[in-house]
DNA sequence: ATTATAAGTTCCAAATAACGAACCAATGAG
DNA sequence: CTCATTGGTTCGTTATTTGGAACTTATAAT
């Protein structure tokens, strides 16, 4: 394994602990010796990524990733891209809007524009849903190639009685969602909330945006949902 | 070089170009080959810290980042140990109150609490300053063993016409302040604003605090500042 | 004080990633 | 339409890093 998913993994690690972490704890998390953390460990603070809070005291990441992150996050393209898009969309619905990309089997959502009303469907970026009960998750399973396969080797839990958890059904549900173009979640994730979704391009990699609220406004809006969502995922991709 | 640094580089070289960056130019900026980049790029873009814009248009860091970098500050235990000493010095005080620490032969302040006076000293964590010119600078470079070695290496810009550039006179400075316990920028660096500060400790690693704000107002309140500075850095480390 | 425990550090053989060159493919110019 | 340019990708050798065990040092308990 690369030094650089070691790195990710630190990252990770200590993002989902919020504690400084003792070398040989740190070792376990990363499932590595503790001579190679200690190595790592040692390059990320000569370079002022991670300091330590004293002898036996453990260490910690610094505000360095933050500094970088947020310089980073400020100039990305593809929210310069996206935001517009999807406030136009939450402008248009009055809805939250969501976009969502694949990551390990999930759907991981990588921007968030909130609706307007005081319900509304609220999440936060970075949140991640499975792919069998979200809109986007369906979204994205309906680009596979072979989405068979793909939906067999889902775990399909169960989240809410209205999650679809037979794999022929679901089968089904995204065949429908392929054929009207977009896809919807009714309950099958959170209850009570609706979404609506298509798959969108971002760059080449495979997108999808989506719009949720409460089941009964989002049904009433489905006709206006599903053509400004196909407007805005036109706009992402002109030239594709 | 491993490829933590790698990574590390990676994440700089984005935040400072603030732009999509193809392959080839990523390799010159990191000093790496191709095809060691790829590889980096491919882990990174597998791990989803990476996206591509498509094909020939770039690559560029996630949001992911900036989410764990986010949830890892918050629950950072420097801050939450220096920000009760800062805060408290603030009170005390009610100037801005600066701690920062060395990186790459500058000051970067790693966190900031504002004073309550309207005209105050204004700044933002992540901003550096000049070793020379800078109260914490002179606070930190005073705890280098070979003082005159660092200083003659040292660029010593002139920013105001206050400003120390000579070493002979920048070195007596740091000795006068190494015997009174603490160090002093008047207008040396910003026109009208005095910093008095010191060193301290936290986890190990050394650091300065300083309070800083018009030349006047600082320079009335000099004792109860540095009497504050020293109580505060001395809480820092109790058991050091 | 003494000892036990566990963190931090070093070392060397074995595994792995980095490097450079060569190759493929997409864009843009003529 | 063809060709040149250049970004992206692969491959095998070389050099590094990794990982286990052994060692040192600091804390905690007796």
């Amino acid at each position: 394994m690369s030094a650089a998913d070691r790195t990710l993994d630190l990252l990770e690690a200590f993002s989902e602990s919020g504690k400084p972490l003792l070398l040989p704890e740190l070792a376990r998390r990363l499932g590595a010796p503790k001579s190679t953390c200690f190595e790592l460990v040692r390059t990320l603070q000569r370079r002022g990524y991670v300091y330590s809070l004293g002898q036996r005291r453990g260490f910690y990441p610094t505000r360095r990733w933050l500094w970088h992150a947020e310089i980073i996050s400020a100039n990305d393209p593809a929210a310069r891209q996206l935001d517009p898009a999807m406030e136009q969309l939450r402008d248009v619905t009055g809805e939250t809007v969501i976009a969502g990309r694949l990551q390990d089997n999930a759907v991981v959502y990588v921007a968030v524009v909130e609706g307007i009303h005081s319900i509304r469907y609220s999440t936060v970026p970075g949140a991640m849903k499975p792919l069998h009960s979200s809109a986007i998750g369906k979204a994205l399973l309906a680009g596979f190639p072979n989405l068979a396969d793909a939906v067999a080797t889902l775990p399909l839990q169960r989240y809410t009685e209205n999650t679809i958890c037979d794999p022929t059904a679901l089968l089904a549900d995204l065949e429908r969602g392929r054929e009207r173009g977009y896809f919807t979640t009714v309950g099958e994730n959170v209850p009570e909330v609706m979404a609506i979704a298509c798959g969108a391009q971002l760059g080449g990699d495979p997108i999808a945006l989506a719009v949720a609220g409460p089941i009964e406004r989002i049904r009433a809006a489905e006709r206006t949902i599903v053509t400004a969502l196909h407007a805005s995922a036109a706009q992402l991709e002109p030239r594709a």
